[in-house]
DNA sequence: TAGCCGTCTTGATATATGTCAAAATACAGC
DNA sequence: GCTGTATTTTGACATATATCAAGACGGCTA
């Protein structure tokens, strides 16, 4: 994953992020309040990460597929403020963090690598702040599918047809909306001919128009 | 600001952070697409940050103080995304991220409370998620004035009784509610006998209840 | 294949917050 | 200290989304 290594610095990362393990779907790759040793580097399939509130209310804060990373929430406090469970079969990588540390001292692209990782996040954690504080459901849900589509067409899948992993309430629940609403926004798009929703089976058939719904009120 | 160095680091991070500055009440410290080479590390004062959105929405993303770090969400891009600005006067130290990092890979505490900070504002980030998410008004804004409270009080000042520097289009900006509900909200608080509010004087006046406020919903 | 459970859709209604507008108040510059 | 501008408060009303409820659908298991 780290860009501008040289051929022996990139055999000493592999030799870190060896140990891949797989988890079928609904298994935790870490649950909240577990120390933090590693981060995770997904590299098949895709997992979610959920908070759990001290009041019980729960959010989804990220859905996660292969190439990114979980965890970095964790290296603050040393335990995990929110648990990663696999949404469909998976393989994550378990980077373990001082040792990932101990090498980005010695090789300084991987240094980078992982700060621009960090603040890609913050970065990403911000433009959901923005989506939650400032849009209406459709263009959430549009600013949502809009970037499933462009990971998805990123590692090679279509950008246009997919299959959500997640429920209603998930999404709802990582939008800030209720999941009726989410249900009655995938078929307001439906009816203006902008998706074909079966249930979980998403077609866009009008991307420039659903584009054109983010950031138009 | 790093913890557990020896005298010598101490003295060789404080030769890196040595360039303080001060700002008037309104001055930038950076502005949306300056080029990345510095964090700013407040020293005295306090800055906001602030987003620009392409279609003009404009989004408040912190009322930074003494001991806070700014700049962190440019890493990724090597340009400012947000701009900075002085809310009263302030001094602010210029932190060269390139010598941040040198210094960093020579020596690993310090390299560690780098790390730990930017996990600290994705955890901070997530929170103000959870709070755009799920939380009404009333809990918003009580959680806005506690965390000021608890900050404040950090310093060395009163946690009850306090200035705000910011308006209530920014207060309503950064909650993600208009302005007229962040004054209503008030009005109700003062009603209800949790605050006297003289427009920007603020004192609490029964911490307790309207700790109680927050995630009662 | 039938039956069951979780998920999803849709409708009717409630409610919190937004919008528009006007007046009151605070503040800055002269 | 006065005048003009920006900010704040408050009211009346509009509206997006939540809530409550019922039924439909889909996928699993026996």
């Amino acid at each position: 994953m780290p860009a501008n290594l040289s051929a022996s610095e990139m055999e000493r990362f592999e030799a870190l992020s060896s140990s891949k393990r797989s988890y079928s779907t609904g298994e935790y790759v870490y649950r909240t309040g577990d120390r933090f040793l590693s981060l995770y580097a997904i590299r098949g399939g895709s997992i979610k990460t959920r908070v759990l509130h001290e009041d019980g209310r729960e959010q989804l804060t990220s859905f996660l597929m292969s190439g990114e990373i979980s965890g970095l929430d964790a290296i603050s406090t040393d335990f995990h403020t929110c648990e990663a469970v696999a949404m469909e079969p998976c393989e994550v990588c378990e980077l373990p963090f001082s040792k990932l540390e101990e090498l980005s001292r010695e090789i300084p692209n991987l240094q980078r690598h992982l700060h621009k990782i960090m603040s890609r996040e913050i970065v990403r954690d911000q433009s959901i702040m923005m989506l939650l504080s400032s849009m209406r459901a459709e263009e959430r849900l549009a600013a949502f599918l809009l970037n499933l589509s462009q990971r998805f067409s990123a590692r090679g899948y279509s950008p246009n047809a997919f299959r959500l992993l997640m429920t209603r309430h998930e999404i709802g629940s990582y939008l800030g909306l209720k999941l009726e609403t989410v249900s009655r926004t995938f078929s307001h798009f439906q009816e203006h001919g902008l998706l074909s929703v079966k249930v979980r089976e998403i077609e866009i058939m009008d991307m420039l128009r659903l584009r054109s719904f983010v950031g138009s009120t």
